[in-house]
RNA sequence: CGGGGUGUAGUUCAGUUGGCUAGAACGCUGCGUUUGGGACGCAGAGGUCGCACGUUCAAGUCGUGUCACCCCGACCA
């Protein structure tokens, strides 16, 4: 079941993950660690993941816009428990000059340009947004605010791991002001729902979601809901979250409007986001010891043709690989023709696996001959034959095929390492053994929470049911909820 | 911040009790032969052995210091 293989190469640098992304060499003394480049491939995976997440979140009435990189400290400090949770991993701009050193060696920060007020890089933009949002937000007639913002943010972690958690990284985060609390509260679940769908139907991953404990809760929020997805080495991955922020931030950056009724109210607020580290979760989900496996919907390139040809009948080959790409092309835009003439088929075939393009076809005089084209899908290495005249309506539903298959996959991988766990000797076994979620029941107590991390690893990640009945798997008093617990990145 | 480890070619690494002009594989460049699962031959380019100081006739190798990185923890909306 478990495939540490794939968990391993997403925590190390193997050559199949260095199409995508690499380790970031800023400099040879540089303390900057656990940033990462990422490549032309493996860029062009988000830009699809960011095409099919922006036309959601706008079609949920949000409008793009870019604030400020920079935020001023005492902006940061206004909401008491979110500088809380955030302080120890924030970069500080202190100067905003450098000069000739004085002994001639180099470059040095010119002390003289020391900023009156420090400017944090930022490590999420609540903070910066909301400022902004004191100064639109003035009437009813604002309301509802609806943001969203793609942008880098930077947080000083202590250890890093590509993808999962590096010290910069892209992603979107929406930003929402309501009039009202149920608005509000309603778009916190559709946004949860909009990630989940998102998962399932483009990254093919499924997840389990819902409302995360007091402990892991976003700093700032009343309520913080998560989305989880299991990897195959039975860890969690935490890779999108909705906030309720309730009106602490409105309070705190003074965000007031005047209502119908005359009165000056304060709104109700929610933020969400997602970020290159589902990257992460999608490449852990599918991928094999041949390398990535990617869904149809985000692949870069969903189908590669490989022609197979000697000099003497190249021209043939290649014209009869032409006539399939154009018309591949009426309907499929992400079509690649492989015409490099310096490698082996067999090295193109090693080199797309790695790249994880969902269809390849091999195309040489043999198949020309028997009248169609050789196809295999990256996700089970069959090959099959196909006859030239249905090679269009065959490849869109083997693309189709393959998606379904792969979220297929993930629903039994989430299904079958799921557990309901009764006694705490059970649980404990399962987090040294093949882990997974365990479905327990819990208090509620920080107490119990805390003695289940230190014990097993595993921590709450979001709630399973409410109002049923069962005893805490730690303490055995009564408890009306259920809960996942895991151990997670 | 604790524990462990590593710094030698673009990459991964070898380099013996200190001893000759510092090596291999992959990658890269050129020419030729190849091409249905990571081709082969020949010729080439490529190194301040992390840095500093010390011991020695002699240091990649030993010592001290220093810097950087990796792994395991702790930490992580």
């Amino acid at each position: 079941m478990a495939d540490k293989g794939i968990t391993s190469r997403t925590q190390d640098f193997s050559q199949w993950y260095l199409d995508i992304i690499e380790r970031a060499e800023l400099a040879e003394n540089s303390a900057v660690r656990g940033c990462m480049v990422i490549k032309p491939y493996g860029y062009a995976i988000w830009e699809n993941i960011q095409k099919e997440l922006d036309r959601r979140i706008k079609a949920s009435g949000h409008k793009n816009a870019y604030f400020p990189l920079l935020i001023p400290k005492s902006f940061f400090t206004k909401e008491a428990s979110h500088v809380k949770g955030f302080a120890k991993e924030c970069a500080v701009v202190t100067h905003y000059r450098l000069k000739e050193s004085p002994d001639g060696k180099g470059i040095v920060v010119d002390e003289d340009a020391k900023l009156e007020e420090e400017l944090i890089i930022r490590p999420t933009s609540e903070t910066i947004i909301y400022d902004t949002f004191s100064r639109w937000i003035t009437s009813w007639r604002d309301l509802p605010m609806k943001i969203n913002q793609w942008a880098n943010i930077m947080r000083w972690e202590k250890r890093t791991r590509p993808f999962l958690r590096t010290s910069e990284f892209l992603w979107q985060e929406g930003h929402t002001v309501y009039a009202t609390e149920e608005e509000n509260i309603k778009e916190v679940m559709d946004m949860l729902q909009m990630y989940v769908d998102f998962a399932r139907d483009t990254l093919a991953v499924e997840t389990y979601s819902g409302r995360k404990s007091e402990s892991e809760k976003f700093a700032g929020a009343v309520n913080t809901f998560g989305v989880e997805a299991m990897m195959p080495d039975g860890k969690s991955l935490q890779f999108g979250t909705s906030h309720d922020l309730g009106q602490n931030f409105a309070k705190a950056f003074d965000i007031k409007f005047a209502d119908k009724d005359g009165t000056v109210k304060t709104p109700y607020q929610n933020s969400w986001g997602v970020s290159t580290r589902m990257m992460g979760a999608l490449i852990m989900t599918h991928s094999d010891d041949n390398g990535l496996v990617l869904p149809p919907s985000v692949a870069p390139i969903k189908v590669v043709i490989v022609p197979i040809s000697k000099d003497e009948n190249r021209d043939t080959v290649m014209e009869y690989c032409n006539n399939i790409v154009e018309e591949l092309k009426t309907e499929i835009e992400e079509v690649e023709l492989d015409a490099r003439d310096f490698v082996s088929p067999g090295y193109k075939f090693n080199e797309w696996e790695k790249k994880g393009v969902p269809v390849r076809m091999e195309i040489g005089e043999r198949d020309i001959q028997n009248g169609g084209v050789t196809m295999v899908r990256r996700d089970t290495n069959e090959k099959m034959f196909v006859e030239r005249s249905q090679v269009l309506e065959y490849t869109k539903n083997l693309l189709n095929e393959i998606q379904n298959s792969l979220l297929n996959r993930s629903q039994s991988i989430i299904r079958n390492n799921t557990h309901a766990v009764e006694s705490y000797d059970g649980l404990k076994t399962m987090m040294k053994g093949e882990k997974g979620y365990a479905k327990v029941y819990w208090c509620g107590d920080p107490k119990c929470e805390e003695s289940i991390k230190a014990e097993t690893k595993a921590t709450t990640r979001c709630i399973a049911e409410e109002d049923v009945s069962g005893k805490c798997i730690y303490c055995g008093k009564d408890s009306k909820e259920a809960w996942y617990i895991a151990q997670s990145y």
